[in-house]
DNA sequence: GGTCATGTTTGATCTAAATCAAGGAAAAAT
DNA sequence: ATTTTTCCTTGATTTAGATCAAACATGACC
């Protein structure tokens, strides 16, 4: 069930302020969005958005953490993204999307009717092109997800995941060992999100952590000990890729 | 090696105007295109761009067909992507591709210098909606192939890329058993975009003539004979898929 | 603080697809 | 026409990860 938040943040103190949808966007077009938006949340565990919905809102997630996942007939899943604040959920110019979106933690979300949000794009050079900007980042990303599913081993799976974690969550200046991260997903949801099972996922994690390349100080936070390890046993070359 | 093409074809007779990133363009617009265009061929197996190259040119793929690719440094490669007629190639905001693109066939491209076309983005709403629209058509294909590349079986992907040729190249109104459809890459290549081996999609596909359900009249062409079984192979419910 | 549900670990076994290894068949090149 | 190269097929073997099967934590909730 979703509910509408009562306390309102406005656009110019909204903590995702510059890298959402609105990141270009002038005092006065923030005004409009302002008068455009609401808040909704949703309980960890609920569903944002199912497959067969006809989509009338889009929105920025705020806070909190979302899943996008695809499902076959017979139950396998397949987690398509990972949506972490700032992210669009969402889909302007067409009605269906074609998968699920599901809150794993609570999850506020700042949403626009998808009818004025789409002439809103017409008439806002700044939101259109930072959509297709967002857009072409995610395909990014996407990209580099076949390239982790088709071709890399478990454990070059499992650490380019936390890798990732690292890169979205670490913050500039602060020792990567000793800087507690959080693992916002369970190990069968990592599994789905890599194509694995969730026995394969404890495994390597388990070699990780008698590795000494993890530290787990509870089911949900972590840190990293060893970094250059983590980095060889993506099976990337060493400069980084796009998963930031 | 490239070479500029010295026969134009006016934008309102080109093959793919309805389809291109052009495709909501008025006749005004065309006009303005239709100056700042040129075309480049490359012969079937020359790179197109390169993971390293800056980007200087965007552009539409007007024939041929050609691949985008990653590669892992001890050679394991993933294709991400199989650009046909109409699609787009380029990064406009951005000079860095993270992927190679290589021709498969002889190719044409519509091509831009990188510079002009951003600001016809940022003074032509026409374009920038319709590459919004692109991006997110192709981040929508991006995403099957995660459910594919992480939960099918080797059969199941075979079926469905097979699907995928059906739905690209099939003609409305014509019967499909009996069409020659064109298989424009090598089991390899196949292999590559399926995230299998050579050897597997050698094997897959010899079981579904065998069956009964393809037929090959040389490596590079084939016809569905059973399309009913073709769709139950792919693993997906019965409506279709995005990947058209 | 004990019960319960939800996650996690660990072990034994199985299997789909990879890998290794030749041949053969079609195109391309000479 | 004949050589060369590129693709494709087929068989034998191996293996990474799935599957099956129990226990074991951990935190949530009365």
């Amino acid at each position: 069930m979703t509910i509408e938040l009562s306390a309102r943040v406005t656009c110019t103190d909204c903590p995702i302020r510059h890298r959402a949808v609105c990141a270009y966007c002038t005092g006065d077009e923030l005004d409009v969005l302002e008068q455009l938006k609401s808040y909704k949340t949703f309980k960890a565990g609920e569903p944002i958005l199912w497959r067969a919905d006809k989509l009338t809102y889009v929105g920025s997630l705020v806070h909190g953490v979302a899943t996008l996942s695809k499902t076959l007939e017979d139950g396998r899943t397949q987690m398509v993204g990972l949506l972490l604040p700032s992210d669009f959920i969402g889909r302007p110019g067409r009605s269906e999307i074609e998968f699920d979106v599901v809150a794993v933690t609570d999850v506020t979300l700042c949403c626009f009717q998808i009818k004025p949000f789409e002439a809103l794009i017409a008439s806002t050079p700044h939101v259109a092109q930072r959509l297709v900007e967002m857009a072409l980042d995610e395909l990014d990303v996407a990209r580099e997800w076949m390239l982790l599913l088709g071709r890399k081993t478990a454990r070059e799976k499992i650490a380019t995941f936390v890798q990732m974690l690292v890169q979205r969550q670490h913050i500039a200046g602060t020792d990567l060992p000793g800087q507690a991260l959080s693992l916002p997903l369970t190990q069968e949801q990592i599994a789905n999100y890599l194509g694995l099972t969730l026995e394969t996922v404890s495994r390597q994690l388990g070699i990780m952590k008698k590795n000494g390349i993890l530290r787990f100080s509870d089911r949900r936070h972590f840190e990293v000990i060893d970094f250059p390890a983590l980095q060889l046993a993506t099976g990337d070359d060493s400069d980084g890729g796009v998963l930031v």
